[in-house]
DNA sequence: GGATTTCATTGGGATGTCCAACGATTACCG
DNA sequence: CGGTAATCGTTGGACATCCCAATGAAATCC
């Protein structure tokens, strides 16, 4: 008498395409996160301070909008940063409550080697794709992801 | 006179294709983890429960080696779906040590349920793409897994 | 049969995400 | 105007996740 098939509920899941793309995502950022770290920076933080070089002087109420990131963590992220003399926190003298938050001649300088290096983990990420594939790859997920 | 050209690490970020897997992987997530909230679950319960149903009576040390989960949050998990009448821990036998953890019915059919809410959910999550290009899709997405 | 390993569980620390509240400042509008 | 509402940066706390360590019970190794 055999007994009542189980069901394959594991396997079933882990052959849906959000768990796939979940798994490589994971993969990605790791590598991303461990290339980033020789510059002493967590990915929360590479992007705060990208954020920041790329708004120019900007409040961090913007930054919360931004980044769709609370408030709370941006305070501590934006602490470290500034002790770390990447970006600089000012008193914006046209609205009194805001923060004036500006990268630093060296911030942008720690930003454009990240930039390499998370270049070159993609690479890493994308080895086993030759250049159609990844430009395949690259354009299926922006049509998942724009809409 | 113009600003010097601040560098656009923002917008170089999110051009990786690490960062536009990465929101893929996000929204599918989501997604699902809102389609499986319907019957009560959230993702690590579901899937510590697909893995008992898979594995038959499994051992809690299987559990964690195979779902790479940390034993003690299992046990937290196992108490929440045991609780709520979907699997059962009862001592083995033949090694008074383990705990021999089954699905019960109802959790098979709270399964089988999650089953459809999580396929419906990566219909939504592929909806721009057509058949074609969702082969592709997975295709690219199991090799760069797999290697 | 004594030492080592495995098992389930508990505890604690570090981190990430989210919500609520606060004092200070600005904007709105009657 | 003036008072209410909204926004700003900040702090506190609730949770979940992840890592390491330790426990008593039970099995395995030699």
């Amino acid at each position: 008498m055999t007994p009542p098939e189980p069901f394959r509920a594991l396997e079933h899941i882990q052959s849906l395409p959000s768990w796939l793309v979940g798994r490589v995502a994971a993969h990605g950022r790791s590598l991303v996160a461990a290339a980033v770290a020789e510059e002493g920076l967590k990915l929360p933080h590479l992007a705060v301070l990208a954020a920041v070089s790329e708004y120019g002087p900007v409040a961090q109420a913007d930054l919360v909008r931004r980044l769709s990131i609370d408030a709370k963590d941006l305070v501590g992220l934006l602490n470290h940063l500034e002790s770390a003399g990447l970006l600089v926190r000012a008193p914006d003298p046209r609205d009194r409550r805001k923060n004036a938050v500006t990268v630093t001649p060296q911030g942008t300088h720690t930003l454009r080697r990240c930039a390499e290096l998370a270049e070159r983990a993609n690479e890493d990420l994308l080895s086993p794709l030759d250049d159609t594939e990844r430009g395949q790859l690259i354009a299926l997920l922006t049509r998942l992801h724009q809409t």
